[in-house]
DNA sequence: CGTTCATAATTGAACGATCATTCATTCAAG
DNA sequence: CTTGAATGAATGATCGTTCAATTATGAACG
């Protein structure tokens, strides 16, 4: 049987939870600490540092974003299907839980944004991603993802809550967007 | 005559910088007022706090780039040509002073962003915005925003150079996106 | 023009608060 | 008993902010 409480992985989530609601900045180590239930010191047990406890974070958000983001994907249906598909599923998977996405983008901008990135290993989103590159608009792929998946990530930031009639319209202008 | 220096813009000037650098979080007081070239105290003449000084640097920047963005344009000609000058502009803008990009993204992401919205006045920009809404999908300002000239901003902002060619169709990608 | 003087602007050392991090000690499991 | 996880008070560093002291400014005056 595994640990009864995986405790590295209740500071994850308050980091990622304090991170969302007050910045990188404004969540301290202690304030993790006590929403994880852990005492201070506990943290450095399973991180070295503030900076590898929110790149772990980063990283798990990220890959359970893409593992989220191509379930239920037929690779060999339509691309604009497979688009949509992919966008709701990113989408759904964020507005469920709007703290991940505020996470994401602020991490995204701050200056740990590179470290974060060499620490993320392929996922799925990525991968498809890549596979999909041939049949899009020929720009580099992180301005392509801005155009067509980013906006779910900041729409689910937001949280603003758009209707089925304006999710729609939103996942065809990113397609469009994406056109070759 | 006026002052000979004004040290409130250099000191906006310096947060500006450093945040860019650093983040909002790794941009300390008196690293502000040693690159402003002022004493530490000078700052809080000119603004009550951090978050002051900050929030007026934001409200700076956005509308001088709200005034960049929209010089030139004939109001008049086609709106796809409208919209490219528009573009081109604020990339031009902001590519120029990079720091300027990467401040405004980490200003937006971060919790000062609403008290940094309620302090900007209407600028060029939004209010061309506004006219222009009922010619392109039909979708809320700030999702029709983050589609076509936001794209520009976090270009910008990532110092990633893109070609004369790619330039264009990333141009073309923004268009289409909002397209009714 | 030089001098005076009230006012405003500027200074930077100092302050209290708070941060990330440490480590001697305790606890729990096999 | 042994070993590694967990604890939380303590530490040193650094933060935003303050304020008594200093300097610059320019209007008033002879």
């Amino acid at each position: 049987m595994t640990t009864r409480v995986d405790r590295a992985a209740l500071v994850r989530r308050a980091v990622v939870e304090l991170v969302a609601e007050y910045g990188i900045h404004g969540a301290t180590m202690s304030q993790v600490a006590e929403v994880a239930g852990v005492a201070t010191g506990t943290t450095y047990v399973h991180y070295q540092s503030k900076e590898d406890l929110i790149i772990a974070a980063f990283v798990e958000v990220k890959t359970s974003l893409g593992h989220a983001a191509v379930d239920g994907v037929d690779l060999a249906g339509e691309p604009r299907q497979v688009f949509e598909t992919v966008w709701r599923n990113v989408y759904v998977h964020l507005r469920s839980d709007p703290a991940l996405a505020r996470f994401l983008v602020q991490v995204e901008v701050s200056p740990l944004r590179q470290s974060a990135h060499d620490a993320l290993a392929e996922e799925p989103l990525t991968a498809m991603a890549q596979g999909l590159a041939g049949q899009l608009v020929d720009l580099p792929l992180d301005i392509v993802y801005d155009l067509s998946i980013a906006p779910a990530v900041r729409l689910a930031a937001s949280g603003a809550r758009l209707g089925p009639n304006d999710t729609e319209l939103l996942i065809e202008a990113c397609w469009r967007a994406v056109q070759p």
